[in-house]
DNA sequence: CGAATAGTGTCTATAAGACATTATACT
DNA sequence: AGTATAATGTCTTATAGACACTATTCG
C-alpha cells in the first residue's frame, strides 16, 4: 500500500450470489430476469450494489439473499466465492463483483420476496450444455459455484447444508448425485457415511413415501471437515 | 461513468499478494516492512491500491510481484484467494483488497527491485506459532493462502511450480513436506508421484551435491489436475 | 571399503467397488 | 403374497503405509 493523496478510481462494488439448491433430486440454481439494461431480459445471477460505504460485503450477500429467495435461513451455507471484474465487465463502467456460493435446503415455498417475480429455480446443469446465456460474466461464475460444491463436498459436512433436517441417508446420497451427476452405491454409501464419525447423527424415524420400508433419520453432526473424504468416482 | 443518481460509495481496491517459495526446504512467504501509517514498521503482504478505474486486478497484481519480489516470473503460479475488507479494516477508509497466491521458484537472488530494501523472506510458520502479527488483517489472508497451497498440493500439480526446472524427485517430495509440515515416505512417494502418468516427464541425469547417487531429472508435465490424487497424511 | 543419497521390491493393512442378502414397511 | 425401499454383509480389487533391499556415486 503506497499512495495517499490522490482521489480514489470510480469503482463499483456488487456482490452477487450463486444460490444452490435441490429440488426434486436436481441441483437448481437461483436465476433472475434483468429489469433493466445491460442484458435486459436476460437471465442473471440474483445481486446488487454494495449500498454505502461502509456495509459489511457479507451482510449485502444476506441482504440480497433475503430479497430474493425465501430458504431456510437458519440452516444456511454462505461462502465467498472470490472478486470478479475486469476493466469491460460492466458497460456501465469500472464494477467489480464479489461473488458468493449460498446453499440451503427447498422450503415449501420456494420463491418469494421482494422481487419474487423476476427470480427463477433454473436446473444447474452443466453451463456447457446450457442453453442460454447468463449476463455479464456470470456463466463463470456459476460454472466456478457448481465447481466449488463439487469439490467441498469430499472433504466437508456441505452436503448436510442441502437436506432439511431430520433428512435421510438416501436423502443425503442423493444430494452428492445430483451435485457430482453420478450414481453412488447404496450400501457402500452407508458404510462410508456412517465410518465418519460425526458426520451425522441419528434422529428418531419415519416412513416417507407410504412405499417400502421406513428410513432412519439422521441430523448434521458437529465434523465438519470429513476424514477420511468421500471421494468423488474417478473420471479420467 | 454516466451521471448516476447516487455517487458511489468511496471505496478503494487493493491488491495482496501472499508470495510463497521454498527456501533451504523451509516454506518461506515475501513480507515488508511498512514505511507508513497506519502500521507503520510492522510487517505486512506485499500490495498496492489500484492505480486506475480500467486496470485490470490480475495485472496489479503482476505489476505488485514485479515490484517486490525478483522471482522466476516464467513459471509463475498465480490465482485469486478471495476479497478481504470489513468496514474497519483500514482506519483511513473503506478499502476492500482483492488477495492473490503467488507460487515460484526461489532464483539465486531471491530479494531484488524497486522496493526490495522493505522486503524479506521470511519462514512461513503456522500464523499460530508466528511471534508477530501482521498488519491488517494480513494474518488471515496468509492462513488462508497456506492452506489453499495445501489442499492444492492433492488434486493438482501446484507442487512443480515452487521446483526450479529440471527437479529431481527428491526435490518435489521436499515440496510437499516443507508445505504440509510432514515426513513422507520416499518409496511411497515415488511410486505415487510416476503412477500419475503427464505430472513429471523425465529430462535428463545429474549428481545434485557431491554426496551419493545422482538423481534422475524431471520436469513439470501437461497434467494439472492429479487422478488419483497425492493424499495427505491424515491428521484427525 | 563406508557413507550418503537414489531408486526398487515386497508384504500387509485398509479402504473402495461390485453385488448379494436380509429387513420392514405398504397394498 | 408382491413390491418397494432401507440396511447389512461378503467377496474382490486397488491403494496406502511400513520397511527391507539394491544401486550408484564420492572420498
Amino acid at each position: 500500500m503506497s499512495g495517499e493523496t490522490w482521489s480514489p478510481p470510480a469503482i463499483l462494488i456488487a456482490v452477487d450470489l450463486v444460490i444452490l439448491t435441490l429440488r426434486s433430486s436436481e441441483l437448481h440454481v437461483l436465476l433472475v430476469e434483468r429489469g433493466t439494461e445491460p442484458y435486459r431480459g436476460q437471465h442473471a445471477l440474483p445481486g446488487g450494489f454494495l449500498n454505502t460505504a461502509d456495509e459489511d460485503i457479507v451482510d449485502a450477500a444476506l441482504r440480497e439473499l433475503r430479497e430474493e429467495a425465501n430458504l431456510d435461513l437458519s440452516r444456511l451455507h454462505l461462502e465467498q466465492l472470490g472478486a470478479y471484474g475486469g476493466p469491460d465487465r460492466d458497460p456501465r463502467g469500472r464494477v467489480i463483483s464479489i461473488a458468493y456460493l449460498a446453499i440451503a435446503p427447498e422450503l415449501p415455498e420456494p420463491v418469494a420476496g421482494t422481487d419474487a417475480a423476476r427470480a427463477l429455480w433454473t436446473p444447474a446443469a452443466d453451463p456447457l450444455s446450457r442453453t442460454t446465456r447468463l449476463a455479464f460474466d456470470h456463466d463463470q461464475i456459476l460454472a466456478d459455484g457448481i465447481e466449488r460444491a463439487r469439490t467441498k463436498l469430499e472433504r466437508t459436512s456441505l452436503a448436510t447444508a442441502f437436506c432439511p433436517e431430520p433428512f435421510t441417508l438416501s436423502d443425503l446420497q442423493q444430494v452428492y448425485e445430483a451435485v457430482w451427476g453420478v450414481r453412488l452405491d447404496q450400501g457402500n454409501f452407508y458404510r462410508k457415511v456412517r465410518g465418519v464419525p460425526g458426520f451425522v447423527l441419528p434422529a428418531g424415524e419415519v416412513r416417507r413415501p407410504t412405499k417400502g420400508r421406513p428410513a432412519r433419520l439422521y441430523k448434521a453432526g458437529p465434523r465438519t471437515t470429513l476424514h477420511p473424504p468421500v471421494v468423488r468416482p474417478t473420471l479420467p
